[in-house]
DNA sequence: CGGATGTCAGAGAGACTGATATTC
DNA sequence: CGAATATCAGTCGCTCTGACATCC
C-alpha cells in the first residue's frame, strides 16, 4: 500500500479500463470473453480488498485469514472450537489453522484448551483481549466498508447473489 | 488440490452455506452485513477460480500470474514490452516482475531484448515457444471456463459491471 | 488394528523493503 | 545533479506435502 505502481488505490494508472479493453482483444482474436473477463474482475477486486482490508488489519496486528479466524470463534455458541472445525469453516489446512492459531495464541488474542473428552483435539477459545481486539479491528474495517466501495446496498447483494451461485455451482457447499 | 478439507471443489463440506449464515450472525450482532458479505464472497470465489485456473496451467508449467504475462505480452502490438509497463499493466512490484519474466526465460517462453534507444529498460518478447504454449494453456483454461461455472452469459456481464463499478471506484482506471 | 487429530520440518510461490548499478 | 529502470539479497505471511506422535 506505497508503491502507486502496485496498489493504484488512490490514482488511477491509466485512463481507461486495461480489463475491458483485454476482455475485447480477447474476443477478437479468441472468442467469448464473459468468463475470462469475470475473472480477471474477481481477481483484481480480490486485490483491492485484501490490499484495503489488510492496511486496515495492521494497525491490530491481524491478517485477514487471522481475522477472520477471530470473528469465527466469536461465532460460535461458546466461544470454543475444535480446531479441525475451524480448518474446515474457513477452508483451510490443518497446518494453516496450527500456524493461524499458534500465532493468534502468541498474541495474546485465543488459547488453546484441552478436549474434556477427546485427547486428540484441541479446543480454540478467545481471550479476553481477543474480543478487544475483535471488537477494535471490526470497528476499523466496517469503517472502509471493507474496501467495498461504488455500491450500494441492493447492489452489493445482487454481487453477493451472483457469487453464491458460482460457489454453489463449484460445489462449495 | 487434493485435500478435500480445502478444495471443497469436488465435495460439499456443509450442506448450506457458511457465508449468508456468517453475514446473519453479523446482521445479529454487529450491523449491516452487506459490505462484509461480499468481501467474504470475493474471497471465496477468488479462491476456488485461482485453484481451478493453476490447476489447469500446471500441466503446462504455469502459474496464472505468468499466464498473464503471456497473454499481456500476446496483446501487445510488438509482441515486446518494457518490463515497466508490464509491471503497470499487471499491477504487480518491480520486482515480482523481474520474478516472473525470469521464470518465463528459464523456460524459453520469453526473452529479454535490449531497448533499440533506452538502455535503461529492457524489452520482454515472446519466444515461438511461448506463443505455443500461451495458445495450449487457453485452450486448458477456456475448456473450463476458468472455473467460472453456474452462471449464464448475462449474469457474468452482470457480474463484471459490478465489479467494475468497484475498480472504478477504488481507483483502478 | 485402522482412522482421526494436531504438529513439525521443509518447500514453494508471491510480494515487499532496502540497497545498488546503470542510464537518462 | 536528481530521477528512472531493473536487479539482487533478504524477509514475511501463507499454503502445501510428507512424516510423525498421540489418541479414539
Amino acid at each position: 500500500m506505497t508503491d502507486p505502481v502496485t496498489t493504484s488505490a488512490t490514482a488511477p494508472v491509466v485512463p481507461f479500463d486495461l480489463i475491458a479493453k483485454a476482455a475485447e482483444t480477447w474476443r477478437d482474436r479468441i472468442g467469448p470473453s464473459g468468463a475470462m473477463e469475470a475473472v480477471t474482475n474477481i481477481m483484481r477486486v480480490q486485490q483491492i480488498m485484501q490490499a484495503s482490508v489488510d492496511d486496515s488489519l495492521k494497525a491490530h496486528n491481524l491478517t485477514f485469514a487471522r481475522y477472520e479466524a477471530l470473528v469465527l470463534l466469536s461465532f460460535s455458541s461458546r466461544a470454543s472450537l475444535p480446531m479441525r472445525l475451524m480448518g474446515e469453516r474457513l477452508q483451510l489446512h490443518p497446518t494453516s489453522i496450527t500456524n493461524i492459531v499458534d500465532r493468534l495464541e502468541a498474541d495474546g488474542l485465543a488459547r488453546r484448551l484441552p478436549h474434556p473428552s477427546d485427547r486428540r483435539t484441541t479446543l480454540v477459545a478467545l481471550t479476553d483481549e481477543g474480543r478487544t481486539r475483535l471488537a477494535e479491528a471490526t470497528a476499523s474495517v466496517t469503517a472502509t466498508h471493507f474496501g467495498v466501495i461504488g455500491l450500494d446496498e441492493p447492489e452489493m447483494l445482487q454481487l453477493s447473489a451472483l457469487l453464491t451461485k458460482v460457489r454453489k455451482a463449484a460445489g462449495d457447499f
